[in-house]
DNA sequence: CATAACTATGAATATAATTCATGGTGTTAT
DNA sequence: ATAACACCATGAATTATATTCATAGTTATG
């Protein structure tokens, strides 16, 4: 007899494409997910997955089931939250801090989903840019931070989202496109585009150029948008996240190399205090935003202990 | 975490409103039941049911499960119809013949079900009354019957459906509504009104006044509603299943009596040949018989030797 | 008041899911 | 080519978990 335990694999392998990933996001090991997979075949008697090399295929019947997974994981999501407000009915808030500023490209959708799913949860962005955003959280100004910090302090807890590369963008038939890789001596002498943020927060800089003592030109802008306006325009060259840039990198209007022989990596945690991070809201909102990135953005890698 | 398993349980647990009875819905003992609410509670930290002396009540919480049940149960089962089209994509047909003409009431609902969720099957009444319906199984001419009769046969399977009572029905304040319970002898010169099918179909007479030896006389109706109208005009007496009747008696348009000390009874099967049984519209055919019957006919009875 | 009917519970059992260890197969890189 | 790798399937062992069994407590019923 089918059971949400095989739902949520299906739908994993849908998201995934591969059992061994389907098996990291369900917590499982891949032979698990095989197994299921078997059963369940063997149960409706019919083909689920067709191995086409090493990609995984839906067929028909594997979608359909895939289709049920869907509306079944909303339905029970949604019964969940609603379980957890008759345990805790009261409001709460959410007040959110960015350390990255493309953050805001992800955090949008993220935001609409929440507020639709706790509309009695004050929802808010704490603005402008702040040096030490955890402190926030311990004076209690905002409730999360979305950044890369994650050193242990008692009375925070870091929890992983996920682990994505940051690339040089460089405008079309610029010098520098030659090379597949860049290093930090390519980066002598040019023009750095970047939020207007400290030096010390700008990864490029900091894990980078700094220790290998180049020297470089600045200059700042606030949007996404505006810094490639200004690296495809040859006012500098930038170095974003590649989903924040993947779209204008397909449409060639700029192209993107990697930093280092291994890229230049970097890592997303949501912090909380800690009695934040029991609230059923804050666990929902964690489990959205992973789900959304995860199937939104492009090239992004799961971070391994999870809580 | 919540799985199908619990989902199942709790959608019977509102549906009889007892562990005891809904453990034999699911087919487990009343035990096992109690151990899966208690692990749901757990889960949860919220009371899903509330104990009025023997009586089961769910709590708000439990309700918003039961909810989930009803939406979840209804997806499964209509992808799990579609997965058996996908393993048989042929037509076929369900050509039903009805040994109880009583039984019409509750079909008609069925059948409406039965042609959305399988409109690819021809659907189809097998019409006039038959001495032998069991024969027209045999001889191709219907795919089911739904009667009394359980004789086992080679190449024939009788799938149970559900017990009844079927109650003496009398004008309001007829000379024998004075009694609690009628017994053969008084039945004697009364002028029995029955449906237009051979007496030793008729279990009152096969059953309880043949044996007896009493004399009676009899007049017929084709129709549930003018075999009443017929019993409130004072014309006669009826014997018809508790379920019939319900309405009427509520309303005090006749009254209804036992008959024997423990009742008549009669079961009710649904029969095919042994190819049928195992074809998957049968099948739902059966489960959303036996679903809508128990939940729209008040005072059946489960039937054990279940297949 | 005795009996029956229903539920809760701890312990024992049965069942089923998962992991482990491994082999096979297709993919990629040197 | 072919080695090295990544991914999946599978049987056996293991672990986890669900279910039953046995029983006691409670409430209804005649």
């Amino acid at each position: 007899m089918i059971e949400l335990r095989h739902l949520r694999t299906l739908h994993a392998l849908q998201e995934t494409g591969s059992l061994s990933l389907a098996a990291e996001r369900v917590h499982l090991t891949q032979s698990a997910l095989s197994h299921q997979i078997k059963v369940l075949q063997e149960y409706y008697k019919l083909p689920l997955i067709r191995r086409q090399g090493h990609a995984i295929q839906l067929t028909e019947p594997g979608k359909r089931l895939v289709q049920l997974a869907e509306k079944v994981i909303k339905e029970v999501q949604a019964a969940e939250r609603d379980m957890a407000r008759f345990s805790q009915p009261t409001g709460g808030s959410l007040r959110i801090a960015l350390e990255c500023h493309t953050c805001f490209d992800w955090l949008m959708p993220i935001m609409d989903t929440f507020r639709e799913h706790w509309p009695e949860v004050e929802l808010d962005l704490v603005s402008g840019f702040h040096a030490d955003p955890i402190r926030l959280l311990k004076q209690g100004e905002a409730d999360i931070v979305i950044g890369s910090e994650n050193k242990p302090q008692r009375s925070i807890v870091h929890h992983p989202l996920f682990r994505f590369e940051i690339l040089a963008v460089l405008a079309p038939g610029h010098e520098l496109g030659k090379k597949r890789v860049l290093h930090a001596a390519d980066f002598a002498n040019q023009t750095l585009i970047t939020y207007p943020v400290p030096e010390e927060r700008i990864d490029l800089i900091s894990h980078v150029l700094t220790p290998a003592g180049i020297v470089w030109q600045r200059r700042t802008a606030e949007l996404t948008i505006a810094i490639l306006q200004l690296v495809a325009s040859r006012r500098g060259i930038a170095a974003l996240p590649n989903w924040g840039i993947k779209s204008y990198v397909d449409h060639d209007y700029v192209i993107a190399r990697r930093i280092g022989t291994h890229g230049l990596w970097s890592d997303l945690f949501v912090s909380t205090r800690k009695e934040t991070a029991a609230l059923p809201y804050l666990q929902d909102f964690l489990i959205t935003s992973r789900d959304q990135c995860f199937t939104t953005l492009d090239g992004i890698v799961p971070l391994r202990a999870d809580e």
